[in-house]
DNA sequence: TGGTAATCGAGACGGTACGTCACGTCTTTCG
DNA sequence: CGAAAGACGTGACGTACCGTCTCGATTACCA
């Protein structure tokens, strides 16, 4: 195969001597993770000689860039995320609605993906920070601004603590999506509309 | 090594010919696989090698029994874990409050392994048959009961769902003790009284 | 690819217990790498890969007998080159002259290993033991025996140096089929009658 | 590490243009492979990175001036040799015993890449012509004047062929010196001396 | 009581993937 | 434009486990 083309990868850093990082190897890799999962392949039997492959690339050239299998997978879900939606304002409750149940076009992979990042996350700190920091933290952000505009408008009581009813109003959601943790709820369409009002019932003004 | 002993695992079974299976290796490798992890041998680099060479056993003897690592871990697993705690009926918080926070004497290296079966019983409908069954359904049908003596005695509203009850109840607990999934929640020495509460106000009467 | 058979090798061996090792694969790799190279195959370019592929093979059924490739080559070269040729006894010269130019019907294949072998059995005191042992030795013996009727019959002086004389006689004819050393004698189809006519003469009685 | 200055090489050659090759490159060069030898790195184990970094040099430089190891290993090694010794002309015994023994102030080295390069010489004809021109013929050559010398003075016959008595005194030597070709000849001090005995007197006037 | 049959620990089997290393080439910046 | 630095695709290295398959040696049941 023809080498790749040499737009560098991080431009401002330290390393300015010898041949810079190839970026379109970088986005290759990461493209080849997120096809191969795509393709049924469990994270487990993903092997990175398959994702060097698929990417056209040489083994080194992965390691070169990540430490290994987790990290490269960390960072692709990253990536396959993007950012967190936005809320439009209408009511504290069809806000919280709409964060918990957009679901982005390539969600298909995320939801693949994510229960195999637990493990990870239980046991590198790394990992828990990456994740916390790319994908856990800005969505809670997003729903921490909604309930203090609920509370601001007197919807919502004022002494409540914002983190727990965040966590609540996530958690289900989460393990719902994640691995059906309650094969009962299998058929709520509006699982986000019953657990939006409980909690909001509970914290009501 | 000696050879373990061999009372007969499986009595009633079809196989009445040869000899039959040690139940002392039974043991001895579901005990190694606690052990390694206890040992602080994560899930993923437990292998089958080092687990018949705790036990003092063949391979062979591992695969006879079980079909793979995830589904020897599974039972490993449900074996730690034990029968489901019963509620003492003195009300529904404080049943609650105390069904959400009982950490059996081993639960230490259950924490350890439960994220580590995600993956795999998001892949695999059998392993996520066992562990709905093992697992999850006798802890939700524990709850269950709690919430529906709370309807019976009126403390609860009658029309409530019960199912999502409960997740909303054991969601975030589940994850915050699994992956910590909020770090604003570490300080929480009462975060299932927290939970309960929004909960209960959520669904009272 | 199925399995080899199961004729054990080193029947009398220490170890008694587990599979007995595979006489079938131990002859399949040696046969691997014979073929290899009679197919043009140089022996630096010669890799573990390729045997293993070629004789159906595991690598580490390899790296479980052989410590690295020039263990293993040198055992596949002594295995190729056989026992000495034995003399005919019609005069020293004679036996002398066909003891230098036999050519085994399999010595393709031996002339280019040889050259190989000697930066191993330089470095590796262990392949030199082996080399001398199973391959030099025997063949001096020869010579000697040669030597010995020689003085015996009168034919040579009674206080010539055997090994010195051995020496003589191999050296030119070893370095001439390895290197073709000197360029000059290429032309010389009865060399060895050369070389064996000067040193008799050169230690006539 | 700070760039080598540049004093050209081949001043006079068609490359007039740009950067003249930096003479001082093509000796670190050279020298970082005696000296790598010298640490003991078997040529085996010797990588053109190590020699790369030794020579505090980038690998495009070395692979701009020699094809590939065998090539710069070859000149390392005729660099090493130097010129072929003279005789003294005292006597064709005393001369040829003089040749045959005289060992170069560096010939440690020497001694250990010999029989590394056996393999390279008998495969690539290229090698071999180098190793032919550098280091063999100019050995022969010398040797080959004495000869005749001493048919001149009628100390040898007159009919005896040359190249077969140079290669008989030379390869006894180069044997015993590369890779101890025959271990009962350890003891010989004075080798030489007999190998030249035998010899003289088999083509004695 | 002696045969039959399945299991035992042990470890070799053909494989796959690992993470590292070196190859020889290519692409930067610097002088 | 040559220099160093170092990334590139390639491919072999030697190791670790996978799940399967012999081995000889134990047990139990059943005849």
């Amino acid at each position: 195969m023809t080498e790749l083309a040499d737009t560098p990868v991080q431009p401002g850093a330290a390393r300015t001597q010898g041949r810079p990082r190839s970026s379109r190897a970088h986005e290759a890799i990461l493209e080849a993770v997120l096809d191969l999962l795509a393709e049924g392949v469990s994270v487990e039997t993903l092997s990175m000689e398959a994702i060097a492959a698929r990417a056209g690339v040489g083994k080194a050239t992965i390691y070169r860039r990540w430490a290994g299998k987790d990290d490269l997978l960390l960072e692709a879900l990253v990536k396959l995320k993007g950012p967190p939606p936005q809320p439009e304002g209408d009511s504290v409750r069809a806000d919280m609605i709409r964060l918990l149940t957009v679901v982005g076009p390539k969600d298909e992979r995320a939801v693949r993906v994510m229960p195999c990042l637990f493990p990870e996350v239980h046991r590198s700190s790394e990992a828990y920070r990456i994740w916390q920091e790319a994908m856990a933290e800005p969505r809670r952000e997003v729903m921490r601004q909604v309930l203090r505009r609920g509370i601001a408008a007197g919807e919502l009581r004022a002494g409540i603590d914002v983190e727990i009813a965040v966590s609540m109003l996530i958690s289900p959601m989460l393990l719902h999506r994640m691995v059906r943790w309650n094969p009962a709820l299998d058929g709520y369409e509006d699982l986000a509309e019953q657990v939006v009002d409980v909690v909001l019932r509970g914290i009501a003004a």
